[in-house]
DNA sequence: GTTAGCACTCAACAAAAGGGAGTGCTAACA
DNA sequence: TGTTAGCACTCCCTTTTGTTGAGTGCTAAC
């Protein structure tokens, strides 16, 4: 069967009303509600068709239509009208202006976009922070803390910080701390971490005079520093108490699976690096229903974009509500926090 | 009316009954279950009787009888048994210790700690890291990242670490950079924050040379770096969900209410810092129903102990769960971890 | 191809009925 | 005087039974 031109409009009708109302809908909505002119027979016949597609479903007999994944995969890809929300944009975009000009560090500009995102669109959001072990190593900066404990700070590209503190054999002059730190600089700063490779690190020991064990040391916790990061990436969250604003989902069985997810982290690591390198339509990706990675989600609709703030520094935002959400608002809001996080990048360099 | 012994031990009985099944608890329950041998009719005289002195209640005519927040206040007051709940604590301080040996830093492990004690208890928890403003002063490093910005790394007793990065105007060398540590570290280390005043701060500046500027920069800096840390005092929770385990708290607005509260932080502050620097009982404290300073909290019961690793470094572990919750176990619980931080804490000395 | 009409289905709500757990009270018992 | 058996009563909970109404599919007429 072929989908026409007035099925489009149908389905879309159906799909925008139950968006709305979280109820089923009938012919006699559509047939009132939309701007093609016909009785609720016709449309009757019509969902009827849809159904047979498998693009819309009737969750008992006698009741109304809800769209099906199918219908909303469809819906996503076909009918998305990225018309002008530009009202909603302004607003969101002001909001996290004012936001992001009162904080320094990314962990709070995250924090805050996430939270902003969550209060704009009334659904879950997640952002993971900036994966940095394709980046540039900036700066290291290693000084004493105790007797024999090191301190080493690590920043790279986009003024992300990690400190390591770690023990040391041998007890250190100052002027020993002072000439490795130039020693270490000179010969890492610029550098990805993929190339500090060995050669590197058999230059470093030999110019490291006697502290060939410090400068392992250092090499490991810098690694470590790295490592650890990457193990458990940061994800910050906010909202998750939304989606008990939809009933679809507010039973307690469903709500606990889902806020569980977003209480632990750990999983929505899948949700966050899957598309990560993968470039599609400006990296913004929907899940629907049983289409997204994570099982808990089912019932949910999950859209994700990936950011890049240059160098390789990349990184995903993610919302997170029913499948039956504001398709169109969430495109919308992800990509204008895109935007603010380019523009935030580009204000920093 | 007095409370005899028979009283207490009905009353008791019935806590612990309706702490298993939830549900109201009858006077043959009793009649049957506990070790006093009387007819279900005497235990009525006596429900009675306990009825009339505010410390149970029935939801309604011909129910059981559940525990008032004044039954449960007194339970808590004067009847828990500490009694040996060894086999317990063993396990619970094994796993900690465990994974104790496995992590180094701060953060890391009271992530674990909180999540170790929703796990072992089935109820939500939360962890304050401690916090450092009557705290010694350790180290602080000044270092270049850019032209024109500069790394603040403070270091306080504890081995707790801020950064801060800030612009100045003036372009520095890199020798002055050198002095500008060495005379940070000189005139303050080994101070409290309250100690820095201002008598410190204007030979400071007095002896900065040219650079003043930079100083109050710095002294901004750090001064912003620990209000920051006491602003959002970090807080580490975990098992919230667990809070769907228990029905009486489990429908969507209390769950949601609660879950929030838990997913904000913002409001766990009040919790968690009430009773810092007052003693206890070793420094533990129950909120029952409303007693708790979190309205949203009003139906469930809180435990919080307090942490010293000493130096006035406090913080507070907190346990949330309904009212009926086993509080025996809680406060045992707590107080292993207590000692697992001691431990740990010791370690590090 | 569209529409009016009609019989049919079924969730949702409400009222009615039965069961059962639990109570308070009274009277008898030790 | 304290304890207990017995009994009537209350009220929640579950099941049953209608009743309503939204919505459908089908058919026949336009």
């Amino acid at each position: 069967m072929e989908l026409d031109e007035r099925k489009k409009k149908i389905l879309n009708a159906i799909i925008r009303n139950y968006q709305e109302t979280g109820e089923p809908v009938g012919s006699r909505t559509i047939s009132k509600y939309s701007d093609l002119q016909l009785s609720s027979a016709t449309i009757r016949n019509e969902m009827s068709d849809l159904e047979e597609m498998g693009l819309i479903v009737q969750p008992h007999t006698s009741a109304g239509r809800i769209p099906t994944d199918r219908g909303y995969r469809l819906y996503v890809d076909h009918m998305l009208e990225t018309t002008d929300r530009e009202a909603g944009r302004q607003e969101l975009a002001q909001t996290s202006d004012f936001l992001i000009d009162r904080m320094d560090r990314m962990e709070q500009v995250l924090k805050q976009m996430a939270k902003v995102l969550a209060l704009n669109t009334n659904y879950a959001s997640m952002i993971s922070a900036p994966r940095y072990n394709r980046n540039k190593l900036k700066f290291i900066q290693l000084s004493r803390v105790e007797e024999r404990k090191l301190l080493a700070v690590v920043v790279v590209e986009g003024n992300l910080i990690k400190n390591t503190i770690f023990e040391v054999e041998e007890q250190l002059k100052e002027e020993d701390i002072l000439s490795l730190n130039l020693l270490l600089n000179t010969n890492l700063n610029g550098l990805t971490i993929e190339e500090i490779n060995l050669g590197i690190i058999t230059k470093l020991k030999e110019q490291a005079g006697g502290h060939v064990e410090v400068v392992g040391k250092v090499l490991d916790a810098v690694a470590e520093a790295i490592r650890s990061d990457d193990e458990d990436l940061q994800i910050y969250t906010s909202g998750a108490t939304n989606i008990f604003r939809y009933p679809e989902l507010s039973d307690s069985s469903k709500a606990r699976e889902i806020i569980q997810v977003f209480e632990e982290k750990k999983q929505l690591t899948n949700l966050l690096t899957d598309q990560l390198g993968a470039e599609g339509q400006q990296g913004i990706q929907v899940y629907i229903g049983n289409e997204t990675p994570v099982q808990s989600m089912k019932d949910c609709s999950v859209v994700t974009a990936t950011y890049d703030l240059g160098d390789g520094l990349q990184g995903t935002i993610g919302i997170v509500g029913p499948k039956r959400m504001d398709y169109e608002k969430v495109v919308s809001a992800l990509q204008t926090v895109m935007g603010q996080l380019d523009t935030m990048f580009k204000k920093e360099e």
